[in-house]
DNA sequence: CAATTTTTGAGGTACGTAAATCAGAATTTC
DNA sequence: GAAATTCTGATTTACGTACCTCAAAAATTG
């Protein structure tokens, strides 16, 4: 049978409001009454009954989630994953809220953010950008003691509990590895798509591809990065234009967003068909890898990201260890044959 | 607020006593006052606070995980996660139990089940052997109204609640896929290594491994099946042979276990390095993807696997729905880039 | 309509914890 | 050593549900 708050009491040879004191710190406890009823708690190997204690609290955890207001697929995805979580959270004692930001606006976050320190709530997530202002305020947030998490991209080294997404180093390792195999021997010309070189992701993506490319595929070459803003009408444009100028590319990654004009470039050139490696399972890059325009798709997912933000957020309200296996986010490879 | 049996008997107009027979189907209530309540719980939305209702029912969840007794790492690995989850058991009103039987042995399987119908536990997990008294026995299971998840290995369309493992057919037709990409354009002879003909997943790895071969790659010609049974040592043999005889192969995939095997007669053959696509992630497969001697392993996350099966045998033990995309195991695609 | 059976109400206890009050004990301070 | 202060114990209520008992009310039966 799993001791409770009276068999400690009991063992500890004290009464139950002093077992109550010392669980939840709270004052009027002479110090060596505290170490006897400590003693019994480790002697027992208590645990606190959770449940009990949140219905005795009738505690239930508010998390906000800051997410900018993209129109992008997988922002939208990520959007409706929350609003998912949302409406399963009734019977798990968690409640939700969005805040909806302008994208890569560090202003903007901040402003969110100092909201969130106002209403003290059980946990906050963001999908972070990367600037000094941003690393001061979860700096005043870590103080306050609210968990926080960071969502897709990340602050590192900052004072956030846990970072729920990929290794936006190795994804982009991966992608030059399969690049690279997929184009093996031949020499070849590769361009890169990405949103914007502003953002770390990107950054780190096209850092880890172009390390696997220059370290072990010398046969491959590497066109200046075009910058498409995510934007799937600038990003046809500028993809029909380098296919126009380079006949003779062979392989396109593509490491942000707007995957849709990209797709439309391909299909409209006049070019011997070039492997094509992209982000983000969405519609449309479901269907281009079905009609073998992409030839493969990292993917993070991001129902694994917000489940994850949550359970985190709750450990960490709680003071509970996380299964760090379980919250680890993958980098899914996605080739026509695997897909969900 | 969320409303709670109080507001439910106020509002139906019935005493407290009269919902909780209601709620718990019990006896002893006429069909017109069983009506009016329903109708209140609908219309007020009321859902039973499921932590409160454990706790008064002192409830404990156990679950029985029936696993075989083999001494391959991915099984080992398995082991080790059930007996994680068993750590953490204690603070989530869980007990699970772990029954060994011999691998590959419907009877013995039978006979494990047998005693789990007589103990009648809140749910089991099994790795299927593909059987009729197999799924003789699952269907006494269900009639019996015990939860169960095969795990790994299925017994498709029987009466399991779920399956909690990767699509064998996609997994292979994945590693098809990338052998095809690997090896373009030239001529190339392909063994294969399995373990065992009679085990449903081998033969489905196989199955969609030369679908894809034969549909898409005609410049691949496989050798037939090399059938190690798991066994590093017989592996070995096998693959030094094959490659002594057919110098010229230029991939391998083991879809099987006994990688370690497989390796160490790649390493000690004189040929020119083949493309190696092995399954499942371990101390070997790891540190052979890093040294270049397999070039893609296909894994399936064994720890995901056995939260999953315990989430889902929770959720039916309480009649709640799962959230299908969370239960999903996926099929890694491991380059040497993005191991984690 | 009386006797019987079924249905319902009222109330209590329990689960394990939180949180509060109040009185009494121990300790410290002067 | 009395007063003030700090600790501690005993007890109670509460959270939302389950489950039990007993009595009263209603419906059914003969």
């Amino acid at each position: 049978m799993k001791p409770t708050v009276h068999d400690i009491a009991k063992s500890a040879g004290v009464s139950l409001a002093t077992v109550d004191r010392v669980l939840n710190s709270r004052p009027g406890v002479r110090g060596v009454t505290r170490a006897k009823v400590e003693e019994a708690i480790v002697e027992l190997g208590y645990v606190r009954d959770l449940a009990a204690a949140n219905l005795a609290k009738g505690r239930t955890y508010s998390f906000i989630f800051i997410l900018p207001e993209n129109d992008n697929s997988f922002m939208i995805g990520l959007h409706e994953e929350v609003r998912g979580a949302i409406a399963r959270s009734s019977a798990e004692r968690t409640r939700i809220r969005i805040v909806d930001v302008p994208p890569f606006d560090p202003e903007a976050l901040v402003a969110a953010l100092e909201n969130v320190l106002a209403e003290k709530p059980a946990g906050v997530a963001f999908i972070a950008v990367d600037a000094p202002e941003v690393r001061a305020m979860a700096e005043r947030l870590r103080e306050a003691g609210i968990p926080m998490v960071t969502l897709v991209s990340d602050l590192p080294d900052s004072s956030r509990d846990h970072y729920a997404g990929i290794d936006n180093i190795a994804a982009g390792r991966t992608a030059g590895s399969l690049m690279g195999r997929f184009l093996i021997g031949r020499d070849a010309t590769v361009a890169v798509l990405a949103g914007s070189m502003l953002v770390r992701d990107h950054r780190e993506r096209l850092e880890g591809f172009s390390a696997v490319i220059s370290d072990h595929y010398s046969n491959i070459v590497i066109l200046p990065v075009l910058e498409g803003r995510d934007d799937a009408v600038l990003a046809e444009r500028m993809v029909a234009d380098t296919l126009r100028r380079h006949p003779d590319i062979a392989g396109i990654y593509s490491l942000g967003g707007g995957n849709r004009g990209l797709i439309r470039a391909i299909q409209k050139a006049d070019v011997k068909q070039p492997v094509v490696i992209a982000h983000e399972l969405t519609g449309s890059t479901r269907s281009a890898l079905g009609d073998g325009v992409i030839d493969a798709v990292l993917n993070q997912d991001a129902g694994h990201e917000v489940r994850s933000a949550i359970r985190v957020l709750k450990a960490k309200a709680d003071g509970l260890p996380v299964i760090a296996a379980q919250e680890r986010i993958r980098i899914d490879i996605f080739l026509k044959d695997n897909l969900p």
